[in-house]
RNA sequence: CGGGGUGUAGCGCAGUCCGGUAGCGCGCUUGCUUUGGGAGCAAGAUGUCGGGGGUUCGAAUCCCUCCACCCCGACCA
């Protein structure tokens, strides 16, 4: 590609609405332009990008036998009626009535039409497995659209869906997706760590997350450097940090904290480390009687070390808050505890509260919490001597840097990290809900195993630029940079030295098969060196007169500090043996 | 959804309080000079001042209304 037929379109300024460093360097390196809030028109050389990522997807996908095919963006209430997700899904679904007023909806995600596929289709054992995918548009009215590509409205991404006759297969093709996955992610350059997931409503333990490791990710990721343990902050297992709990050994003492109602704040008054309080959440759960019709309020106290917080995910997996919980009124709180919170603690409860207790907080000893008066708190709390056992233990709490590993074999680290593929194990839940059956060996309708395999295509743009840029712009890995190589002439106008040899390097890589651009804009140095290196283009050769009475020509790696010259007749051979093997 | 903020040239912004017919930097066009890290000089082009309504002799500016975009979000014990 010659630059002077192609269009670059930089922006020596971010757009003032643009937030985080992916969003402003694709904006202003020409690779997207906003049309409306989470929704952007790719330009060509940010499509060059989305087009390689696509293409190692569809090729590592297609290795791993799943098979191509398209569902409409656009999907009939029917079809999701009859998961009861046209209920469930709320305003993220994007809803709207064609001029017969028959309800339709921009597909989030499509089990339902590829359960009617293979409902219609796959009729015999014999057709198993079956793996579709399709890379296509999604639609999902965020709440709030943020960060660029990172959570847009409108996204590209490939969705695989897989079908088995029973859970083994199923987990066979669960193995399959994630090796590839694994082979996706290595391919397209990308530091990556799979780590276990929360499975939420199905329930199970097959559900992995591919995380880009960045220090900008919305995702806390937990990994076990001693071992293979890695999981989402969300999953991770918290174990107790006191083994047993020891015996009393202070009083309890009310004691005046007057205005602090922060663990940090009463720690900092009594001058004790913040590991000896207990902090107290409220929580709500609106209960209903046998026919269903509301029967008050139940609360929870929740108690969490001081230097612990609550992980919400665990919470709602306690026996009694999987229904949904939310967090107290202050009126709520006000009528039960009689006093504010800040000063809420577990000690002589007046009305009926569940007491949940986190793992370490049920072996901690003399510790400090509210009195459950305002301006005081006491300290010397025991469990047993001071107040009744809790109603309920369980990991209530976010693990934190150098929590012991849940396998035993360390302690665990943390890094942020932004999600880019999710692997699923579904079960059945579809295709019971649709009736979604195959004739199995023996005769019998049965319904099929699924699973369901996501990679973010537009998303991994924004993940690779959050993990790879500098000062200066993009630096994108080999495999997916919009061009491999560029070759900048310096004064192309006025050299017929400079024009000559620019366009033979540029012939010789073109007929390598590599995927280099010519600037042949005669542009001034300063602006072609700021243009590409914003780009990210890799590898950059530049052919001046100044080199070229010494018959050398100037290669610099995107990330090299200095450029290194080479002797023209290596030219060629050099640029080459600096490209990584194609992926 | 609730609260806050911002809409002025392609991008970044000033002007709004205190009404008088729109400006700066970058970019763009033309010419000359320049040419190894976002050139200099000169001359230009580009605006429904987010939309609609109102007040006024006169509105980017004051009032009403609508829209778009951005930020924040329970709890933080």
């Amino acid at each position: 590609m010659r630059a002077s037929q192609y269009f670059i379109s930089t922006l020596k300024e971010a757009p003032s609405d643009a937030e985080v460093v992916s969003q402003k360097l694709m904006l202003r390196a020409g690779f997207i332009r906003k049309v409306a809030a989470g929704i952007y028109s790719y330009l060509p050389i940010g499509l060059r990008v989305i087009r390689k990522v696509e293409d190692i997807v569809r090729e590592e996908m297609n290795r791993a036998g799943a098979l191509e095919l398209t569902m409409p963006l656009v999907q009939p209430a029917e079809l999701w009626d009859e998961t009861g997700r046209w209920e469930q899904m709320g305003a993220e679904m994007l809803r709207f009535k064609d001029r017969h007023q028959r309800d339709f909806a921009l597909q989030p995600t499509s089990e339902e039409v590829v359960t009617d596929i293979a409902r219609q289709e796959l009729k015999s054992y014999r057709q198993l497995p079956k793996n579709f995918y399709q890379i296509q548009t999604k639609f999902r009215d965020e709440r709030r659209p943020r960060f660029g590509v990172m959570r847009g409205r409108e996204f590209t991404m490939k969705d695989a869906y897989s079908f088995d006759r029973d859970a083994a297969a199923a987990g066979r093709s669960y193995d399959a997706m994630y090796a590839a996955y694994c082979r996706i992610f290595d391919r397209l350059g990308l530091t990556y760590r799979a780590v276990a997931a929360d499975t939420g409503a199905i329930g199970g333990d097959r559900s992995h997350e591919f995380q880009v490791i960045a220090d900008t990710g919305e995702d806390a990721i937990v990994y076990c450097p001693g071992s293979a343990y890695a999981a989402n902050i969300e999953l991770a297992e918290a174990l107790p940090l006191l083994a047993t709990r020891a015996a009393p050994a202070k009083a309890l003492e009310k004691t005046p904290t007057p205005g602090r109602t922060t663990c940090a704040e009463v720690a900092e008054l009594l001058g004790v480390p913040l590991a000896t309080t207990v902090k107290s959440l409220v929580l709500a759960t609106e209960d209903v009687d046998d026919a269903g019709k509301p029967a008050g309020v139940t609360l929870w106290l929740l108690l969490l070390r001081g230097d612990h917080e609550l992980n919400e995910v665990k919470a709602g997996k306690l026996p009694g808050l999987k229904a949904g919980f939310r967090f107290a009124t202050e009126t709520e709180i006000a009528e039960r505890f009689g006093c504010k919170a800040g000063y809420l603690g577990p000690v002589g409860l007046k009305k009926t509260v569940r007491v949940v207790a986190d793992r370490t907080v049920a072996n901690m000893a003399d510790f400090i919490c509210g009195a459950n008066e305002a301006d005081f708190h006491l300290t010397g709390t025991n469990w047993g001597r001071d107040l009744p056992e809790p109603d309920l233990v369980a990991d209530l709490r976010n693990v934190v840097e150098g929590d012991p590993s849940p396998d035993g074999m360390g302690r665990l680290a943390i890094q942020r990290g932004i999600e880019v593929g999710h692997v699923f194990y579904l079960g059945t839940k579809y295709s019971q809900s649709m009736n979604a059956t195959f004739l199995d060996e023996d005769g019998k309708p049965k319904h099929f195993e699924m699973g369901c395999y996501g990679i973010g295509v537009t998303r991994i743009l924004g993940a690779a630029i959050e993990q790879n840029h500098d000062a200066r712009g993009i630096i994108w890995p080999d495999a997916i940079a919009p061009f491999r190589v560029v070759v900048c002439p310096v004064g192309w106008g006025k050299s017929e030295a400079v024009r000559s040899e620019a366009t033979k390097l540029y012939e010789t890589l073109l007929a390598g098969g590599i995927d280099v651009i010519l600037d042949d804009r005669d542009e001034r140095p300063g602006v072609m060196f700021a243009d590409w290196e914003l780009i990210g283009v890799p590898h950059r050769v530049v052919i001046g007169d100044r080199g070229l009475k010494e018959g050398i020509a100037e290669y610099q790696g995107r990330r090299d500090a200095e450029p290194a010259k080479i002797p023209l007749a290596e030219l060629a051979a050099f640029v080459g043996s600096k490209l990584q093997p194609a992926a």
